[in-house]
DNA sequence: TTGCTCCTCACGTCACGTGAGGTGGC
DNA sequence: TTGCTCCTCACGTCACGTGAGGTGGC
């Protein structure tokens, strides 16, 4: 029988350790003095405690190590269990490659640039969204008006409100100075209806990789070069049309008012290694 | 100026989240309202919040987040912290490789066997030890007695106790079954000196994959076995002799004694990839 | 007035580490 | 008696999430 001390030094777990495996009940001393609270350990506990710390070890929860050696687990539960962990560590490595390679171009672009980037690029998860729309061709970017006025004479017929910032999205699938397939939303509740040049649909849900623009759209242009830069970059790919999303823009609208604040999402996918 | 649901939805950080940065002073609002304690934000602070987001993503604690956006960092500290990260982040894909690798082999092993081990392996990191020791070449195994016996003679002589279970050293390098060259040891303070056949040195420390074997002597042989299957397979190599510690045994030594309890440490390396 | 939004505690997470303050055993 | 070992709280970690209980604004 050896206190909690001298067993420490054998298993080489802390003191401390052994009292909380103790508590939550993953290691129980062979016998505690019911006057003076002291723990008292058998060797034959090595076999527990290393079977505990195997587990630990391949990145079980204290928790999941416990339902293990307690639960009687079948040889197939084990498979399944030793299976999600496996899918755990694969994803935990992408994740933390995909991390690295990030940090690596923060390095590149300081030793180029000597700098913090102008506009910092975040993947973002958004959910499904509701929108009314109105698609047409434009012929340059800045005259995309008579769009908005259509959908804007749709909606308040349909007394529908706006359900967040608009947006614009851009379904040619590359870059275009002239003749632009052009797609202007408005986030709205699911209660309207599609009609006349006014549909109304689901955009999908989906990984995006996002930056915000502060400035006029004038100069808009530079946070698509950095943001396309970076998806290049850091290995990915898009996979559908981006979306142009006003936050802050005023009436009358002026192409170069530099309060505005423009948020530029485009879909993103991780090209497969 | 948005409140904070609103500056919430824009964001797509939770209303803790915001509220949870606030009180750490990562994010201030842009006015608080005395009165009710309403937060209220401005579109310009996306730039900080995507700055805080994108170093967050790379992998930096908020903490070190706040360092890096409100001290003017210089290009040169920049480039040093994110090579650590980077060291970090290195470091962490490799010991995830690691563990996964160790799900693998206990997988393979199930399907082989349908069961747990009956040995459980674990890495541990040991500190230096210092020890008093004899060396001798020995016929087999079971008589390394006269060692001992030299060993507790002469520490008797110089008044010194044993600071821990006694161990026992095979230097050969490979497997022999006679003439064995054997180096008996007993951890000591450091304050005892080598005379006669007793020596007293340093152990060092380092990475040791070890085993605990319940059982008789006799057995001794499906320990070592389990355990250099299991660095064969999880990608280590051996850099030095092993070390048999007797955690229990009797007197007298008995090598059927069912009850001993005996750890096998083997000094590992990680293979490189 | 009714919902909705906002507020501030307080507690939980995970696997322990770090004291503080006190007692038992040789 | 002096050290050493052991004990039990209580609190901290990291980045929030989850209520509870209450108030402000339209």
């Amino acid at each position: 029988m050896f206190p909690i001390g001298k067993f420490s030094r054998i298993s080489r777990l802390s003191v401390k350790t052994l009292r909380y495996y103790d508590q939550i009940g993953l290691l129980k001393p062979a016998r505690v003095d019911p006057a003076t609270g002291y723990r008292y350990y058998e060797l034959d506990q090595l076999a527990r405690l290393n079977r505990i710390l195997a587990l630990k070890d391949l990145g079980l929860t204290l928790e999941q190590t416990a339902v293990m050696l307690d639960r009687g687990l079948t040889a197939e539960q084990l498979r399944a269990m030793l299976r999600r962990k496996r899918a755990e560590l694969t994803q935990a490595v992408h994740q933390t490659e995909d991390r690295l390679a990030r940090v690596d171009a923060r390095l590149k672009q300081i030793d180029l640039e000597g700098k913090m980037p102008d506009y910092e690029i975040v993947i973002k998860e958004l959910p499904p969204l509701n929108v009314a729309s109105v698609r047409g061709i434009i012929p340059t970017y800045p005259q995309q008006g008579h769009l908005w006025d259509a959908l804007e004479k749709e909606m308040k017929k349909q007394g529908v409100w706006y359900g967040g910032p608009c947006f614009t999205r851009y379904l040619d699938g590359e870059y275009r100075d002239h003749d632009i397939d052009t797609n202007v939303c408005a986030p709205v509740a699911i209660r309207c209806i599609s009609n006349g040049p006014m549909k109304v649909y689901e955009l999908p849900g989906g990984t995006l990789a996002v930056t915000v623009h502060h400035g006029p759209f004038t100069t808009l242009g530079s946070a698509y070069g950095a943001l396309l830069k970076w998806i290049e970059e850091n290995g990915y790919r898009i996979i559908g049309p981006e979306r142009e999303i006003y936050l802050k823009t005023g009436v009358p609208l002026r192409q170069d008012d530099t309060s505005y604040v423009t948020e530029i999402q485009f879909p993103v996918t991780r090209k497969p290694d």
